[in-house]
DNA sequence: TGTACATCAGTGAACGCGCGTTCACTGATGTAC
DNA sequence: TGTACATCAGTGAACGCGCGTTCACTGATGTAC
């Protein structure tokens, strides 16, 4: 008797080691973390269920429920952490060198290569909060991470008008606009893969730079 | 005995009149149409199950199976006629005047009325064919279809160009810079509500007017 | 004009499946004495 | 140092549900004679 490849697969491969006392909570960042690799690899929030991370960690579908009260809160933490690693991620990027385009270009790098490498996720994130989508009360949470972070926009692009290398009167504005042009490259480029695309790293200069208005062409 | 509320809901509103002899084929319209309802009540995809639909065209379920071979089909057929719907709004908006500026704005505001008024319809168009989404042959359908469209906008900011309202010298990578532009307005000004956005209308304009290089200011 | 009949448009019951969730439980681990 | 025991971390079986799909069928409708 032999097993097919895809008995194999279903196979867990580690059955998930029992953890120490105290150290139950570990579980928890387990769980989530099979929860964005389901998410990242079918493509669908539909397929990441209860069932199917605990095949991933390999532990027993109901042991979820001492970390999660149901699977909407697993759901709803993987969107709140998405949140808050893009916030870090823009963050850190900005922290480098002292030129205001500069450190605006590398924050806006950051966020497209967030949704670059891992594009379901990006997607969930918007998707949560689409009209009919579920909800609870963890819009708020991703609202005050958002404005934190598109503030961080708003001071880079008046940064860069204080420096004289930007015509932004509307620097709130502008940052809208910035912004728009990010998330629709971040989300058509992923969707469209077989796209003429031109080069990214040009395209997204090209959107920032005239909707933020700067002086000086990078190239 | 008297109904719940929920009980009324359930209750099929029409129990769909059998069709004449040769007219079987209006139940195909019939149950796209129910589609696209649920999936734009719902906000998800996987809400359009084969028996929702039943229920909402007031047939039995097996019954879609004389017009479609399984729940794929059907899927892929809404996707279909997004992309067929969303190219007519927006040639049909284009035909008017005779100001090439004109044309173009009115174009992008066809495409954003759709994303608007059927903001998970528009959605799925994209999400369809997003990695890891299910897939088959249908791709080809919206890409030829999606291309044309797109060939309208090069064609719109080459008339600008050519009429001297815009400094466009690369005609595709700009059509590329407006439709990113489009896209990502379309998208997150739905996902993002609570936002305080700006006036819609300017918003596309400035954007519009940057990232077709458009030197005449519209209001 | 009347009637037998082929065909069309759809039905109802049933299948096996994977799901979220509940429940009573087990066995390892650390601690109090 | 040894042992009883409380607690922690997790299990296995079971529930009811809605789903896609298959199957054998029904009854209205139009047509040939």
């Amino acid at each position: 008797m032999s097993l097919t490849s895809e008995q194999i697969a279903a196979t867990p491969p580690t059955p998930h080691r029992r953890n120490r006392r105290g150290e139950g909570a570990r579980l928890r960042q387990d769980i989530l973390d099979a929860a964005a690799r389901i998410l990242e690899t079918t493509g669908s929030e539909d397929a990441v269920t209860l069932r199917a991370i605990a095949r991933d960690v390999g532990i027993a579908a109901p042991s979820i429920y001492a970390h999660f009260p149901d699977r909407e809160a697993v759901l709803d933490q993987l969107v709140i952490d998405g949140f808050r690693e893009l916030a870090a991620a823009i963050e850190a990027a900005g922290l480098g060198g002292t030129d205001p385009v500069a450190r605006l270009l590398a924050g806006c790098h950051a966020y497209l290569d967030f949704a670059a490498e891992r594009p379901r996720r990006y997607w969930a994130l918007f998707d949560h909060s689409a009209p009919g989508a579920r909800r609870r009360d963890i819009e708020s949470v991703p609202v005050s991470e958002g404005r934190a972070t598109f503030e961080l926009l708003v001071q880079a692009i008046a940064d860069c008008a204080q420096a004289g290398s930007s015509a932004s009167i509307d620097h709130f504005g502008d940052a809208v606009a910035v912004w728009v042009g990010l998330h629709g490259l971040a989300t058509l480029s992923v969707s469209l893969a077989s796209f003429p695309w031109p080069d990214q790293g040009q395209l997204m200069n090209a959107l920032v730079g005239r909707l933020a208005r700067l002086t000086t062409v990078y190239p």
